[in-house]
DNA sequence: TGTACATCAGTGAACGCGCGTTCACTGATGTAC
DNA sequence: TGTACATCAGTGAACGCGCGTTCACTGATGTAC
């Protein structure tokens, strides 16, 4: 469906025009839609260049390679992921209620964008050799920081400021339980009356959260 | 490694022998292997027969297309994750312990089986069609099964008798914990000094597992 | 307003590749007698 | 112990495929003057 839209509106808007307007937008709806579809391993630049009506090589003015298509798709996961947990934790005072928030907000996330959060941590994404840049990783290591730099802080504001390694304990633990329940809920490995639909996930991680507080409560 | 010491022990066993002896167990490894270098991408049923040190279609003999190897070593895997949880939980009295130490197992076979775990769970296997066989589904959908039932009976003897519900919300946060812990380290989206050798990962579980026990503590 | 030119997004043909899978076959093994 | 035969694991040639990637190109766009 996506696709069709996609396509109406690039004839509509521009039939005959030899440059599609945002062309690496396209590609990178029509590879998230093309992985819903087919699963990771069905990806294809070239299925993707031809959903977004284009020739099989233009993708590559846009994106070096295949990777460097998986690498944005996670970079837009990473950035979605950081601002729904931002807003999530927004006007919430209590930094237990901050923390729980924010994973409930990271399950829903990711049972609303299962492809992004498919290819933000199973793709295998080879990063490509930093030649040209000098110090790259700040950046392109950063993609996951960012979120978890929230979590920390979150983590942070509920054991105390006294130990650092407790503050680390707390964060890691934090980030498992959201994370495993995504990753069980999307597998669909979680019994299908508990989490059939984003809303009933959602209530479950909500649940869960509220009784496993663990020594913070 | 593994590959040298399985074609050593191949040709020294023997040589001209026009059959290859276990070719099915080899083309596992294999699998496995493969999959440990090149990533789940990189697996290939040609390359697993070169490792075998057998023609390209002699794999065809033993698994019916590329999806019933990585089933079968699915398979193998949850195998191995009941045994190691069974032997872990043996001789534990008390019931949160018994939890917890299922929990620690389960982080430890994950570190242990990075390959197996993957393959278990982000391997997007397509299951083949029911035609032969009239009723696979107990069997097949089962072998992730086993393993969950061992964690509904502890997470029940925590919990008590009186929900089921319970019961069962308890079961999914405790496997959701380990679970994800277990593929943020495999990710190595962990802080390298908190996880970076079974050991440490081992230890980190039980730290997190002992402090997180949630209501029920 | 008009012209020249640099830029660069998209084209289409071509390359080589490894893969999954099929098929008629051949060699080894084991069983019945 | 020996022979006949069925079984089936492994062979090697062949098929078709879609893919990633490169390359010389062409058409559109925008900027300088």
């Amino acid at each position: 469906m996506s696709r069709q839209t996609s396509c109406v509106a690039r004839s509509a808007r521009s039939r005959k025009s030899y440059h599609h307007g945002d062309l690496r937008a396209s590609l990178l709806d029509a590879a998230v839609e093309l992985i819903a579809e087919r699963g990771l391993h069905g990806l294809s630049l070239r299925e993707c260049a031809r959903r977004a009506g284009v020739s099989h090589a233009a993708p590559y003015r846009h994106f070096a390679d295949k990777d460097a298509l998986l690498l944005a798709i996670a970079r837009r996961g990473f950035e979605l992921l950081t601002r729904t947990g931002v807003a999530a934790m927004r006007g919430v005072e209590d930094p237990r209620d901050r923390l729980d928030a924010y994973g409930v907000a990271y399950v829903r996330f990711a049972v609303d964008n299962p492809v992004l959060f498919r290819v933000m941590f199973t793709a295998e994404i080879e990063e490509p050799e930093p030649e040209s840049e000098p110090e790259p990783e700040p950046e392109s290591q950063d993609h996951t920081g960012r979120a978890f730099e929230l979590l920390m802080e979150a983590a942070a504001a509920v054991v105390g400021e006294d130990s650092e390694q407790a503050q680390e304990l707390a964060a890691v633990a934090s980030w498992s339980l959201p994370h495993g329940l995504a990753m069980l809920i999307l597998d669909g490995r979680i019994p299908a009356e508990q989490a059939s639909t984003p809303d009933e996930a959602e209530d479950l991680a909500r649940k869960i959260l509220a009784q496993w507080r663990g020594p913070l409560s």
